[in-house]
DNA sequence: GGCCGATGTTTCAACTATAAAATATCGAAG
DNA sequence: CTTCGATATTTTATAGTTGAAACATCGGCC
């Protein structure tokens, strides 16, 4: 199945969801969850198959790998885990595969014995540059049909809806 | 940790990606690549815990009942695995659990022995719209934050991020 | 010094997910 | 009919993912 027809399937039955009685603005609310969805699976799906054929690695240590390359002194697990989204339990699996690769190591903080800093090793930061840049060339090719204007409208719309998510996660807190 | 706090890490670091020399515009594409990502994320954490908690079931499978329920009746595994953009093998495992739940049943398709019909009971169906009304207003609430003409707005560019991915897919097949 | 709630990490069981190989069936060409 | 490439599904091996429980350590408080 290509990419197109994923798209097409998506495309014909958005907001088609059956609710027989359903507020429009719920409906359209649902509707433009939908298809953020459909996009960032679709080029979710893209990235993974590119990590996998042409690197013999996953997404999620390629996470890994970035998140550390952005900071200068390593993370701890646990800033790990806050950064990519994902459990504690998960990021210590995924660590354990890169320090048997030898893409990081870890050290003791000092002065707290309980929290390990990770690290990039110099063949781990090499590698993960090289991906990168693949990675991003992925990026640029299936976002250049869109004009530098509509990528610039799309990522401050994109601001607005982390602005809403925040504030209804605020009302979930209290 | 709470969806706030998520969210101002993934604003600090949006786009610091420590890529000494790199193209602005694939700067620029990268930086909203991850925060669609970071968007759908939350999201999609938010609806997994409220399945979990309020109805002991799992993104995935209501998935697949969302599907079943648009399709007046039913779907094959094929066309499931193509609607959910998941392989193959995962619908087969998620389609055993939920015809152990009761929620949907399996006939062949007639004059196809291969093909297997995925149908939901009246239970599963009563089940899932249920859900599907509870789902509907988290989702209402996170983007409640936003006006309908943001929504709408939202919704067209994501339509040309769908129709720029597609054309890059099509290079891809030729 | 010793308790003890808080914090950081790992372990564990259950579930998802994929690609590739295996299985089953179809349908048409000979 | 029967062979054979194509299609639909399941199986298998490997990896990710989570929440909760277990474990280790910290740091204040008495």
């Amino acid at each position: 199945m290509s990419i197109d027809s994923v798209l097409a399937f998506r495309e014909k039955h958005d907001g088609e969801l059956g609710d027989a009685a359903l507020d429009p603005e719920t409906r359209e609310a649902v509707r433009l969850w939908l298809r953020l969805l459909s996009c960032t699976m679709v080029i979710e799906k893209r990235v993974r198959r590119g990590l996998a054929e042409q690197f013999q690695t996953t997404l999620p240590r390629f996470d890994i790998l970035a998140a550390l390359d952005r900071a200068e002194n390593g993370l701890s697990m646990g800033a790990l885990s806050r950064a990519l989204l994902v459990s504690n339990g998960n990021i210590t699996g995924l660590v354990q595969t890169l320090v048997r690769d030898g893409d990081v190591h870890l050290t003791n903080a000092p002065g707290d014995r309980r929290t390990a800093i990770v690290q990039l090793t110099p063949e781990g930061q090499a590698r993960f540059r090289a991906m990168a840049a693949t990675h991003h060339g992925w990026i640029a090719e299936l976002l250049g049909g869109l004009t530098a204007a509509d990528r610039a409208a799309l990522l401050k719309q994109l601001g607005g809806l982390q602005a809403s998510i925040a504030a209804a996660g605020t009302e979930f807190d209290q």
